[in-house]
DNA sequence: CGGCAATCCGTGAACGTTCACGGGAGCGTT
DNA sequence: AACGCTCCCGTGAACGTTCACGGATTGCCG
């Protein structure tokens, strides 16, 4: 009497046994091979489905190598730029028939450590966005090929989706200049404590106009709505005069769009608002947002392109291929 | 004179012969286990590195017999409403060590199809929105337990998480009715040719405050934002008395804010706009919408929650706690 | 000095599938 | 009748890891 308290996995045997055959047949039936007749395979199938046969994943991937799925990490899916980056990944993987796993660490550094630690078993490569040094990564990727997005990679063994904004930014600070807008504020990200790329940029164009922003005119926001808001909060008590501000990012920026709102501040009349990213998001808010707008599902569907060749051993992207480049795009709020 | 075009992968073979030890070992330390010499670990640990070692995880699996990576399907990763849905199914697996596979099935039935086929093959069980029929889902995912999120499962082999959103929606049209409305129609989806049964909640509070709603009053909408848009113009085209319309969703009632704007009507002292969801998104537009909440994020949750105690053979949640209720968050625009 | 733990390490077997190969049955041709 | 071809089907081996077991060495105690 053999009391089945663990119910014992139906294997290929199962079918074979049940359908008078040997595994290779069922493996043929199973898997459209030539080299079997039609009736038997019916036979095969209807066995396999009365049992409800289902194959190991792991026996089939062991001996058949194949490495089709990769890692997507990112800080905060609920943000609607990872969000759309993540799309895009989808939308890669779909297309090559590689499957992708997602994992969100909830911006906490311990949270993304655990993940990378744990990721290298499960999947061929890692995409996405990472707080911690190369070198950690380095260190807990167990080797898997690495593709950071946004962020220059200085471990050559990993690649990299960059974004150049400086056109882009060049044009925000333009038009801002052209509507006869001089102080102009910032809103950079408060993750760092270094000023952004983004910054840089700004400062670069601005002083291209001969405008000079004092460091009191950026203040540092969380990268939520309400940490934009609440930067602008401050940039304003700092800076009542400031007539326009230019944001780190989209999601900042309608954080202080929905402050100016609370202010009584019109925009743009009062206050002009530039963001970066340029989401659909931007669309749905009002005034529109205007945007110096980057591809953002590119950024996915590049990142696991170049992890799917990078597995795969085929010829990467040239460093050209890999970035991103942005521009202006103009709608109410400025 | 061994000219190795293909790599061949290192394995647990290569180390231990690398570190003069057997593979069981080998196994020992990588996996933290006891019956290991502290130095010999760290020999062991060293060789690894050195090689580029990688545990594979079809081998692994094979043996461990491990079950803990879920499938989830949804329509479009960007729909807000889904972005959460997915986020709260990506916590509910991370607090288990579980991992989640994505699919976004682009709306389109071939694609669900496609990836239906394939998923059986690659995950444990299934979570998500699917379009297809209660049959089809049952033989294409090969036997892996499925819950459904929002919809009544048929299939004794299914679950489903559900959403009761009757009392939500009463308070809604209560609150309207008080305001004064007695001309109010509906945005309901156009996914299917019945109508949804948020439309026949709606229907029913309204008859209970003795409003007969007539069938023109009841407008088709995509799932988009566009959607909501169209749908409220064709609605002020057919009646343009309207007060208040309930939306079948927070993003086709954003829509519909976004066309009252374009009309020129004032929200809510021209057009008052209550939506169904509760997204965060509802709290950046302006006037922020009002919304029959439900937790979306919980959707998540509890089908990830309910896909690994089917999997696992754990005891599976009770029907009564696979519901979530909606409450009606009164906002700016109702 | 015998015995007995404790500690560390290695050897076959197993997990479930596919691949490479071999072989039999049936049929037609020479 | 012998041969060859086509069409099916089955058998061992292999994929890379962990599990269960057994064995060797060391140290300690009576």
């Amino acid at each position: 009497m053999s009391s089945s308290t663990e119910p014992r996995r139906v294997t290929i045997h199962d079918v074979a046994r049940s359908a008078g055959v040997s595994r290779q047949t069922v493996s043929r039936a199973l898997n459209d091979k030539a080299e079997i007749d039609g009736s038997t395979k019916q036979r095969v199938l209807d066995a396999a489905r009365e049992l409800g046969y289902r194959p190991s994943r792991f026996a089939r991937g062991l001996v058949r190598q194949d490495t089709n799925t990769i890692g997507l990490v990112v800080p905060d899916l609920l943000n609607p730029f990872f969000t759309e980056v993540a799309s895009g990944a989808l939308q890669a993987a779909r297309a090559r028939g590689w499957h992708v796993v997602v994992y969100d660490t909830a911006d906490d550094v311990e949270q993304e450590l655990a993940i990378l630690r744990v990721i290298g078993t499960q999947v061929d490569a890692v995409v996405g966005y990472f707080s911690r040094s190369d070198e950690d990564l380095d260190r807990f990727t167990s080797g898997i090929p690495v593709v950071l997005i946004g962020r220059e990679p200085r471990t050559p063994r990993f690649s990299g989706i960059s974004i150049d904004g400086e056109d882009g930014v060049r044009e925000a600070v333009a038009h801002l200049v052209d509507r006869g807008h001089r102080r102009i504020g910032m809103l950079d990200h408060d993750r760092r404590p270094e000023p952004s790329i983004r910054q840089t940029w700004f400062l670069r164009a601005a002083a291209e106009h001969g405008i000079a922003v004092a460091p009191g005119w950026i203040a540092r926001a969380a990268q939520t709505v309400d940490g934009g808001g609440a930067a602008l909060a401050t940039l304003l008590a700092a800076h009542p005069d400031v007539t326009a501000v230019f944001a780190f990012n989209d999601v900042i920026a309608i954080g202080a769009l929905r402050e100016a709102r609370r202010f009584g501040l019109r925009v743009p009349a009062d206050l002009a608002v530039i963001g970066f990213d340029g989401l659909a998001l931007g669309t749905l808010v009002d005034p529109e947002l205007s945007s110096v707008a980057i591809d953002t599902r590119a950024l996915g569907t590049l990142a696991v392109d170049q992890a799917a060749r990078l597995v795969t051993g085929a010829a990467p992207l040239e460093p050209a291929e890999l970035i991103v480049r942005a521009a202006l795009h103009l709608r109410e709020s400025a």
